[in-house]
DNA sequence: TCTTGCTTTGAAGCGCACTTCATAGTTTAT
DNA sequence: ATAAACTATGAAGTGCGCTTCAAAGCAAGA
């Protein structure tokens, strides 16, 4: 069992944001040594940690929430929540193709930027000619 | 060159929008009819695509003000934008293996789901049975 | 001409995900 | 016994990325 503190360096995140998700229903209610001080079991540890996966991918509260309350509910949630999972999965690959498209935009400009920075008379380009430069060598591919 | 309301329809985003990247400077000023109303170049329009490209990228507004910034200074500042675009790629690969991390954990769970789906009586697990299955799983794996 | 629709501006509002604050009670160490 | 550290709560504040609103000016068709 850990206190608010403990579970807070072992997850990373900050007392308050603990709380806020168990005041949110993203976490089960945290159990109370008489009545007043958090203690934080190793399953809700777990629990958190699972949370904080699906946070850094941008599952929105909200979401998290839904599907937190159908887990409560049991077995007969299941067909549900695996929807729920199958929407979500598609909505990843969503936003895995936008983050491809951005880094091949960038990296293209990163090669560009490498090949410019060959010539010294690259300091002088306005960013006019630059972004024309850029364009023909973009078109030409 | 187009309207307010025309540009919006070509990029997707509302005029209230357009006009907020503009006083946020990741536009340049945009050209005016007799001092009052907006019209927007092809130019214009290509650059609010890659303005878009990023942002669909989770490119925060200040960071694209910053990298314009640069831009519109010209040649002289191409090695502090390659460091930025670089930093950036980093950033995005950071990103991507986040959304990957979720990705699997997901895809484990749908195909738990798609199992358990397979016996009837998984109507019946509650919450912390089914979670002790899942774990029992993943950790023989 | 009058109405409808587009445009302008600044200011205020909003949803999200927390953080910070104010106030108060508890526990531990010295 | 008392200070330092930890915890609790509700409420307010923050930063982001827009959206919505209010008040006003212009423009084109019936």
């Amino acid at each position: 069992m850990y206190s608010a503190k403990e579970a807070a360096e072992i997850t990373g995140l900050t007392t308050a944001a603990l709380r806020y998700y168990e005041k949110e229903q993203l976490l089960l209610p945290i159990s109370r040594t008489d009545q007043k001080y958090r203690r934080y079991s190793e399953t809700d540890i777990e629990w958190i940690n699972m949370i904080q996966c699906l946070r850094r991918a941008n599952v929105p509260i909200r979401l998290i929430r839904e599907y937190v309350q159908l887990l409560i509910q049991g077995g007969k949630t299941i067909s549900q929540r695996r929807r729920m999972v199958q929407e979500y999965i598609d909505g990843l690959h969503n936003q895995m193709a936008n983050l491809q498209n951005a880094l091949a935009l960038t990296e293209k400009k990163l090669a560009f930027y490498e090949e410019l920075l060959q010539r010294p008379a690259a300091q002088n380009l306005t960013y006019l000619e630059e972004w024309n430069l850029f364009k023909r060598k973009g078109d030409s591919e």
